[in-house]
RNA sequence: GGCGAGGUAGCUCAGUUGGUUAGAGCGCCGGAUUCAUAACCCGGAGGUCGGGAGUUCAAAUCUCCCUCUCGCUACCA
């Protein structure tokens, strides 16, 4: 394969918490394999990350830990930083956007699509903090929810119900840093009109082509990113604001601009340019030599990073001029732990600096689990037990066993030298045939990002070994001196195929792999060489091996179920007392019991019941969001609390008159509120 | 409800443009073996390819309807 230019990015993380195993999984682990494997093949890559530090999230942080928020990230860059350096994750660059160079290159960026009319300016009214004298951006608002009604939903997201909200839809708005009510007042912000570009983006997504140019094989992307783009596309792109009114982030440069900063992703993804260009200049490099010309750009994102990747980014790229865009942009799907979501709120989730902790000579254990679940295709699941069969029936099992067998008996019949190799029997050159096929099978796999099937397939030379020593016993025939030259001819071949998996197994396994090559004392592992069945001279010294992987005992597995199943004790977590209030407030709310009559399911809506209740007064129709926890024909009859004096509204075209109280508990389950000793229709509550 | 992605052996997943008895790994059962981390090797059981209808000489693969899971989105007073 002829030499080619990569710039490969890992999408940022963001520095308001610690990795977990799901973003190693479906980011940090597939980009640096991919990028290994180029380096070994002699490709030009650069391998681009840093950590994303603007966004109201870490102001808000901030604030409630009572630090700036450049001590924030500060602290995560650091966890993070490390973290990725002692998992062994080969960044050429791990960098920051809060690093002036990202900050004066961001700004660039925005003059220049300034400058050629590529934003549109808009003005709307937005709530204001008089106090503090400044607009109030997505989290520097909290109200009631508009749809579960919970009290402190945030302007963007109710992380109550996970809706998405503008500051707008919030009841009761309050602004974070006054705690009083904002007002309404105007605000004029930066759009970038996406559908101007909706033509181009459709056939460059879809066929990989630009201006009729073959830009990318599009077959190469996978499903989920293509459709999930196009759906956007055939929606109908809309303009999308590019500026913010906070002051923590990149000031934006132009008129009229004070007190704005930089949309998170329009700031994020130029940092993989910012980050370029620090780590050109600290290695004499030209920066621009990775993002133009014939450059291969890949950006390696989770499934949440789509329509930012192939949509947003490759739009700006495009419009600012110069710039290549993506190649592909491999996104993956989630990873699941232990049966439930990770959760960096419920404290559900492996740390990936806590395992490093922990395990600190298991890195490659945990690689090898990772890439061979890794959610490519659909969500995964990770949990300790599989990780455990993983470890001892595949790694050490196969792969460690292998590697021992073949230079222990090398030790025991040539004291560590590696025999001569005679005459081929039919057997001997089937077997140099697969372990010459193998390597070309990884590459292709590799190069179409699939790195799960491209690591089985490392694997199976490994067991390729075991099989070819099981058929051809060595130590069997070794017990007749007429043999000699047929045992080294074998021992040969099981020591080339060990010199071969230090190769292939180098991206997967990069530890592993050197302590194998130190074994056998093998200096080149270039990727070219992998296949080939005279990488080790006869006569040349190989050393006794160690245990290459331990066994994992029950006992480690049942501790880290252990300690995941006590945070998810310790955090049910029940919402806080609400704030006072006075019993005149309390007596204004008209609470009856109600009996069900009819119930139906309200259409295109999913939670929604529309029931028919008997108050006691009189029969009102009142749609209730029920529907995922009862059916219609199990509440008709059901006596439930009814809020009365609600004021009434429209809810999908019915209007409601009234509300029905509902306890969750805190798996989010709903259950009505009824009368133990059975009272009738019309009874008040109190 | 709309859109996207999935539903293939107990588990994790492959199945390219529709073509002979649907595959792999792990797990399980049986056998063989002892060089090796009680490992390896061989064999076997196990699938109405989510359900139904259709197109076709032929469907896991194409079309339609339904259903379940995940994500985005609407709905939760």
């Amino acid at each position: 394969m002829s030499k080619e230019k990569f710039t490969v990015t890992a999408a940022l993380p963001y520095a308001n918490g610690p990795l977990h195993l799901g973003h190693v999984a479906g980011v940090y682990l597939p980009s640096d394999i991919f990028v290994r494997f180029l380096r070994m093949n002699g490709h030009d890559v650069a391998f681009i990350c840093g950590s994303d530090e603007h966004g109201a999230a870490i102001t808000l942080r901030a604030k409630k830990e009572g630090i700036t928020p450049q001590e924030i990230v500060d602290k995560y860059n650091g966890i993070i930083g490390k973290a990725f350096k002692d998992f062994d994750i080969s960044f050429d660059i791990f960098h920051r956007t809060s690093a002036e160079i990202h900050h004066e290159t961001a700004q660039d960026f925005f003059k220049v699509l300034d400058e050629k009319g590529h934003f549109t300016k808009e003005t709307s009214e937005q709530y204001f903090d008089e106090e503090f004298q400044q607009f109030l951006a997505d989290r520097y608002i909290t109200g009631t929810c508009p749809n579960c009604g919970h009290e402190e939903a945030y302007g963007d997201q109710c992380e109550n119900c996970g809706s998405a909200l503008s500051p707008t839809d919030l009841k009761h708005p309050k602004s974070t840093l006054s705690g009083k009510t904002p007002v309404m007042k105007s605000t004029s912000h930066w759009y970038l009109p996406m559908e101007r570009h909706e033509d181009w983006l459709k056939s460059w997504i879809k066929e990989g082509k630009l201006d009729g140019i073959q830009q990318h094989d599009a077959s190469k992307w996978r499903n989920q990113v293509i459709g999930q783009c196009m759906s956007w596309i055939d929606n109908g792109l809309r303009p999308r604001a590019m500026t913010r009114d906070l002051d923590w982030g990149v000031k934006v440069p132009v008129e009229g601009g004070d007190g704005k900063v930089l949309y998170v992703w329009l700031d994020a993804p130029i940092g993989y340019i910012s980050a370029t260009k620090q780590w050109a200049k600290d290695n004499g490099k030209k920066w621009e030599d990775y993002w133009t010309g014939d450059r291969k750009l890949v950006h390696f994102i989770g499934k949440d990073n789509i329509v930012f990747h192939a949509i947003i980014f490759p739009i700006l790229l495009k419009a600012h001029e110069g710039f290549v865009l993506p190649d592909n942009v491999p996104a993956y799907e989630f990873l699941n732990l232990e049966g439930d979501k990770f959760s960096t709120s419920r404290n559900w989730a492996v740390w990936l600096h806590e395992y490093i902790e922990s395990y600190p000579d298991k890195i490659d254990e945990l690689k090898y689990t990772l890439t061979a679940i890794a959610p490519e295709t659909k969500d995964s699941e990770f949990t300790w037990k599989e990780f455990q069969t993983r470890v001892n029936s595949e790694l050490a099992d196969i792969l460690g066993n292998f590697v021992n067998r073949a230079l222990v008996l090398t030790q025991k019949y040539y004291a560590g030298a590696v025999p001569s190799i005679g005459t081929l029997t039919e057997q001997d050159k089937e077997v140099l045939a697969e372990m010459e096929a193998i390597p070309s099978r990884i590459s292709k796999l590799i190069y179409t990002y699939k790195l799960r099937e491209a690591q089985a397939e490392a694997m199976n030379l490994a067991r390729l070994g075991n099989k070819y020593l099981a058929d051809t016993e060595p130590w069997k025939l070794v017990k007749d001196e007429a043999n000699a030259e047929r045992v080294q001819t074998i021992m040969n071949i099981a020591l080339q195929i060990t010199a071969n998996l230090s190769i292939v197994l180098q991206p997967f396994l990069p530890s592993t792999a050197a302590k194998l090559s130190e074994f056998i004392d093998l200096k080149s592992t270039t990727w070219e060489r992998a296949g080939k069945a005279d990488l080790l001279a006869s006569g040349h010294l190989t050393s006794k091996p160690s245990i290459l992987f331990q066994k994992i005992e029950d006992e480690l597995v049942n501790n880290e179920v252990e300690k995941l199943n006590a945070t998810k004790q310790a955090d049910s977590l029940f919402e806080p007392q609400k704030d006072e209030t006075s019993f005149d407030d309390f007596m204004k709310m008209d609470i009856r019991l109600g009996t069900i009559l009819e119930a139906e399911k309200v259409k295109k809506a999913d939670k929604l019941l529309k029931l028919l209740v008997d108050t006691g007064l009189d029969k009102r129709t009142i749609v209730s969001g029920i529907a995922e926890h009862y059916t219609p024909e199990e509440v008709i009859g059901k006596t439930v609390s009814v809020l009365m004096n609600l004021a009434p509204r429209k809810i999908r075209g019915v209007e409601s008159q009234g509300m029905i109280l509902m306890a969750e508990n805190a798996d989010g389950e709903l259950s009505f509120i009824s009368p133990e000793k059975g009272f009738e229709a019309g009874s008040g509550i109190r």
